[in-house]
DNA sequence: GATGAATGAGAATTCATTCAT
DNA sequence: GATGAATGAATTCTCATTCAT
């Protein structure tokens, strides 16, 4: 999926990945660390992360195991890598909703901010998908914390306190939306359906802009 | 044990189980039967389908490895029996909205579907998590396969084709909406946000209502 | 080594065998459990702990990989599984000191101590020399303590308390008398040196009584 | 660092290294070599011949992987050097016990050698652990291969050839001898007990001389 | 002389499924 | 109708050794 989607022109940098070791990386190596977490996040978006095998990383990599696992303690460090990568861009996200309100102005913050999601999804779509997968069971995915989703949510809420419909709570409304972008995206994203991007923000921002205000 | 639970009072009557060459069952083997489709549920929504093993449902419904395959020809099978039984239920709720309208009578009938599925969630939104997330890969859930929140989706567009606002979609309007529900109700099923059961109804029935026909 | 060395008439009971779960066995799984047993006692006295491969062990036992994760966690549980059988008899030991003296009553009992003992190498030398070998590293030969040598010395030093030569530590004569039937002991069932089993109880015998009491 | 911390004074001189293509090194190929040696002793100590890990080594001397096949065919070729060095140390000590005797200057003759002895636990302790582990197996440790403690065992029974106890065999005699005094030493090297090296020494030659002779 | 990186054969472990009683 | 036991193919992971700079 990011190798295939330059959507964002983020050529994979590599910052993210955690060398076994912490050893300081040469150019080769921070190109190795790059195709595997290339191919990383094409296998986990493909098979979702049980699935996903090791071997299927390594292939699309074109490199060894062995080179693997000099990088990754396990697959699931790899994906761990990744989900650091998404949660970073999701922090980002949740920092950069505008005012929001009834007219043109606040509409077009709220359509800027559901493209950046769909941006995200498309590059992390893949790391998502998995994360929400992997989510159901044991595995910690860590410090990112079961809460990506509270955390967006918390961000919107500030943003409706005032403007907000009908006597709601605004956590619990802002959390209805993020559910909504989200979960659309997602089902766009692993394919379970086809519309169009534009089609499926413009649709988003529609739905919410009058959930919140009424329709235009 | 969900059936035991009375979360929803649906003893798990073993009707969907699929016992392996189609033998007739008598008081024992309903029993365990019924067991196993208990534990599959319990663990698929614990694990998620790829994670959780065999071993695992056998020993929730403590019984062997040997008589779990006297029922189900492989796991995917029993799978299948639990999805069956939820896509029966999904079915009947994609029947049961009513007139969508901007007045009182519309948002009752919004409600009322919306605490239906709110049920339907409590009752199976284990086996539902696991389907969605097991369409990812090449396992089609066989026949069941067709994505589930597509039929859902489906059958609000249908109730809100004369009422959607502003040239979108009715489809993809009724997609986003369903993907609001579902998500909302799987964050707070799986106890991500602890919101009261009817601060969900009453919230996911304004929003939408709104979103469809401005505030009230 | 067990298997052949019928000296002691104890066919493995399997009694130390720590079935993965707790699990009750019937006959057959008692008999596996036993073969594993024996043919791990083999294995690691033929190639000591590291070397010894869980396949070696397999297919001395005549049984499947999948078998043998059936009954041990991994190789080093089958290892404690075997030391601690070994322990026990350490233990035992211990306790069975009689009463040292000059004259030929204490000889007497001084010579069926070091006979238990070399019975009890001929039976257990393989894990014995296993547990040496483990004992270098991290491997917590857990419970069983770094400390058998100590315990045994101990209960040897009870017992020349009244007896000992010219002003030294009871405890060290006891260890220094340890350690030389212990190594000497070793070394026969390495294979490092090729002395028959009653030369060397009666040289040990005789010396250990030279040390304590001077030469007859 | 054995070498550094001054137990014996001894600092790794690396004539021992066989550098790889017999290539004549400089001052720092030297300095290399001697950490390596060191390293090895340290971590072949730590952790036996089996379980220690190139990597340990390398690391511990603080060098790469590349480096270390640079002076070193392989891991056994590294143990093998070290082994020299400690065999060549044990060929002497072989040579200079002197004359045994009951009287005061036969026990003066022993402690001498015991003090030797301890000497060289304290620096080649590490490597003769390894050395007596490795023996189990098929490596044979090369050249030096037949057995460490047999060659000090001959030695000693030379001396006791006259003076020896009850019609025993001296060979065998010497033999739990030296397999006292080496697992004593032993025991207190790794520190499974402390006893002051003074009380070792004092102690083993005690006993020794009194199981050769008789209590003075 | 040194080193970071890569390799791949080998070993450990898991788990869905089958078998014998 | 039930179950304890066995299986082995598929996977993950390790580590001695080689390579390219």
């Amino acid at each position: 999926m990011a190798g295939e989607t330059g959507t964002a022109g983020t050529a994979r940098t590599a910052r993210a990945g955690t060398p076994a070791k912490g050893r300081a990386l040469r150019a080769r190596g921070q190109a190795t660390l790059a195709r595997l977490l290339e191919a990383g996040s094409d296998v986990f978006a493909a098979k979702g992360f049980h699935a996903a095998r090791v071997d299927d990383v390594v292939k699309a990599a074109e490199t060894s195991h062995g080179t693997f696992y000099l990088y990754f303690a396990n697959k699931e460090e790899l994906f761990q890598a990744l989900a650091g990568e998404a949660a970073e861009e999701l922090g980002a996200l949740a920092g950069s909703l505008g005012e929001l309100s009834p007219d043109a102005a606040g509409e077009a913050a709220l359509r800027t901010w559901i493209d950046a999601f769909a941006d995200l999804f498309e590059r992390y779509g893949a790391v998502l998908q998995a994360w929400i997968e992997a989510e159901t069971d044991e595995m910690s995915v860590g410090i990112l914390g079961t809460d990506v989703m509270g955390r967006l949510a918390a961000s919107v809420a500030e943003r409706i306190e005032t403007s907000s419909a009908a006597g709601l709570e605004p956590a619990v409304v802002a959390l209805a939306i993020v559910a909504m972008v989200e979960r659309f995206l997602y089902l766009r994203a692993s394919g379970q359906h086809r519309v169009s991007r534009s089609a499926a923000v413009d649709t988003l921002t529609t739905v919410t802009q009058a959930a919140l205000f009424g329709p235009t």
